[in-house]
DNA sequence: TTACGAGCTGTTTTT
DNA sequence: CAGCTCGTAA
């Protein structure tokens, strides 16, 4: 590993240049306790919005490594795989600077992912260990809900009568018990009060739903914390997985959750080798059990407590667009306490933009990003952001009919079609004979079976020590005999010894695509998604690589509807709040600054949430870098309505942007000035004139 | 047992 | 609109 010959002997006289570049603040974070023999307590780096946190943390990797780390034993947790994918790529470049090597041979991290995607991979290699088969798939989202629901129905809670709740919202309970590391009751009461009164329901449903994913050798998103932690319980297994790192460092530790926090103590029970980095004021993913406690509480959690290095200097945003967004975050009530300041000076506060509705907030936007490009902005640097994925439905059609391109982010994905989910669902059949789940939604794709046939398939597979074997014996009706066969066959070659990868998945797009014909009006453009499906896959070395990071690493951004602009052509970019974390743009549109909206009427509940929404608006406003435009429609559409309808609510500007805050933007169109004639100078009996006696007297 | 149509109801954000 | 349940016909 070529690391081994970067000791600090060999390193250039000047062999810090590579941090001259950073700030006191972002030095002192890198440095800290690097080449000191003692001990030092855990690090963490509370960074604002736009302070080179990736850039610092990227910084600090690379310091480690320089000065002796090894990279196999560093693990760097992030928030998303592309956020992992970033933090390598940085890490790489300073080193190559510093170390003046030609590109490609810089030492690489083995360990940088998501906490899903390293305990997935950490599950696999300790597998045989902790009692868990190796062949071990994983449910995504949708796949979790339909086997809650299935064992939802198998336990009658699914009659129209009883209105149990969803599956969706079942699941969601589920996996905030576990995330959370709180008892049911307190979930229902907190975060689903009207689920409530099914509390013992619940707990039966939870209980057979454990039960069937562990007969069927499944896990879903929340096993893979899940597992993990309780691996770390034992404590030779924790010395052993937490000894193999010399150093762990997280990324967004504002969004962890109980159980995450759990397995960085277990790893790191002194703190020594831990850095985790976040922004308080950031924390917007309460929903999936995260706590601002973690990050609050963090220093305290060690016998000596953890050193803070607080960076404040924005890199990013003009001080005017600053100025609004810390006058925001201003008004919440705990925090650690910071401002952020920068010396990019603007004359151009911020806009607030009021329109009469939806259309009007369309046309606005619309024009405004067609005169930033006349004026040289491409459209890639210009982000229209919005609280919930539905809100920018008009404005999508708008720039089709425009002919502006643009790419979503957030909202529906690629995974979640059904044909899809169908090709896939061959595959991790063919992975995994004991997962019900596919084989159930497989089996249903062939005319002539339905729920109870598929069940006795899987049955009599479950049951047979050879899975293959009692497929091809099994008799479906005779309207389904023929296809039958042919699936089996199809089934034998992707299962079987013989099969290589990518040519699987083309056997199973094969196989489909008379289904496809037959069950699609749009059969062509649905056959354009599998296509892309097998680029995809023609990049992963394995079947089973395929399907798990296909799960944990969604591709994010849907083809289908937005056109697939090509790479080099320039788009502009949708995204809900959500997505567009730790991204920044030149120019920021944001949509629907309503009470309503932000804050969601959903969630206007407790003043936690109250306070993760103004985050939420904070987090907006801290993307752009040198135009702000928030857009306040007068009224808007409700979604979800029946036919043409035309319910609408009328909003109010959000409770975030209270009067005392409108002298820190510009406001368009300009507030109407009842003292006009006073301002320019006249006065109304000047003004006055008898226009009403003149024109009677035309007609004298 | 499967297939299909009528009728009802529904909290947003994502690994 | 979409997802779910239930009733009816083959």
């Amino acid at each position: 590993m070529e690391a081994s010959a970067a000791t600090p002997a060999n390193l250039p006289t000047s062999a810090s240049d590579y941090l001259s570049d950073l700030n006191a603040q972002q030095r002192e974070a890198v440095e800290y306790g690097v080449g000191t023999p003692a001990a030092s307590p855990a690090l963490l780096v509370i960074a604002g919005a736009g302070s080179g946190k990736t850039n610092t943390l990227a910084h600090r990797v690379a310091h480690l490594v320089l000065n002796g780390a090894d990279p196999h034993r560093i693990l760097l947790l992030t928030f998303s795989r592309r956020a992992a994918v970033e933090m390598e790529r940085r890490v790489g470049r300073v080193l190559q600077k510093v170390l003046k090597l030609r590109s490609g041979v810089a030492p690489s991290l083995q360990w940088a992912g998501t906490f899903h995607g390293v305990g997935a991979r950490l599950l696999r290699e300790y597998a045989g260990r902790i009692g868990l088969a190796e062949s071990f798939t994983i449910h995504d989202r949708g796949d979790s809900e339909d086997m809650i629901g299935i064992v939802r129905h198998e336990l009658g809670f699914s009659s129209a009568q009883t209105r149990f709740p969803l599956k969706g919202t079942c699941l969601a309970i589920y996996s905030r018990v576990v995330n959370s590391q709180a008892p049911l009751s307190h979930v229902l009461q907190t975060a689903f009060p009207w689920c409530s009164a099914w509390e013992a329901q619940l707990k039966q449903l939870f209980d057979a739903y454990v039960q069937a994913k562990q007969d069927q050798h499944v896990l879903d998103y929340d096993d893979l914390l899940l597992y993990w932690a309780e691996m770390m319980t034992d404590p030779g297994l924790a010395a052993e997985v937490g000894g193999s790192f010399d150093h762990v460092l997280v990324d967004e530790y504002q969004d962890t959750n109980r159980l995450q926090a759990a397995i960085l103590l277990a790893m790191k029970p002194t703190g020594q080798g831990l850095t985790v980095v976040g922004d308080d004021a950031q924390s917007i993913y309460s929903f999936r059990a995260a706590t601002i406690r973690n990050i609050l509480d963090f220093p305290g959690q060690f016998a000596e407590p953890a050193h803070v290095v607080t960076l404040e200097r924005n890199y990013r945003s003009t001080q005017p667009i600053l100025d609004a967004s810390n006058a925001v975050i201003q008004q919440s009530t705990e925090r650690y306490a910071k401002q952020l300041w920068t010396d990019r000076a603007s004359s151009q506060r911020p806009l607030l933009v009021t329109v009469t509705d939806d259309a009007g907030q369309a046309r606005w936007i619309a024009d405004k990003v067609l005169e930033n490009r006349e004026a040289g902005v491409k459209l890639t640097s210009q982000a229209v952001l919005f609280r919930t994925s539905s809100h920018s439905a008009m404005l999508e059609l708008e720039l089709t009919r425009r002919n502006i391109p643009f790419v979503k982010f957030g909202g529906l994905k690629f995974l979640e079609a059904s044909h899809i989910k169908d090709v896939l669902s061959v595959l991790r059949w063919a992975q995994n004979p004991r997962g019900r789940l596919s084989g159930f939604r497989v089996a249903q794709l062939i005319p002539g079976i339905g729920p109870v046939s598929a069940g006795r398939v899987l049955d009599a597979m479950a049951s047979a020590p050879d899975p293959l074997a009692a497929m091809q014996a099994f008799q479906p009706g005779s309207a389904a005999q023929e296809d039958w066969r042919a699936f089996s066959q199809t089934y034998e070659m992707i299962a079987g010894a013989g099969a290589s990868w990518p040519a699987d998945l083309e056997l199973a797009i094969q196989w489909y695509t008379p289904h496809l014909e037959r069950l699609h009006e749009d059969a062509a453009v649905r056959r354009g998604d599998l296509d892309q499906l097998a680029r995809i896959a023609a990049t992963y070395p394995s079947r089973e690589k395929f399907l798990t990071e296909l799960t944990l690493d969604p591709p994010d951004a849907t083809s289908a509807e937005s056109g697939a602009p090509l790479q080099d052509e320039d788009y502009m970019i949708l995204s809900t709040i959500h997505s567009a974390k730790g991204q920044e743009w030149k120019v920021v549109y944001v949509l629907n600054v309503v009470d309503g909206c932000i804050p969601s009427d959903m969630s206007t509940g407790t003043k936690e949430d109250i306070e993760e929404e103004r985050r939420l608006l904070y987090v907006a406003m801290t993307r752009a870098k040198e135009q702000l435009q928030l857009i306040v429609p007068q009224r808007f559409y409700v979604t979800q309505q029946t036919g043409m309808g035309d319910r609408h609510i009328y909003g109010s500007r959000t409770r975030f942007i209270p009067d005392s805050l409108l002298k820190l933007f510009e406001r368009m169109p300009k507030p109407p000035q009842p003292a006009g004639l006073a301002e320019r100078g006249l006065t109304p009996e000047a003004a006055k004139i008898d226009i009403a006696s003149r024109l009677r007297g035309a007609w004298k």
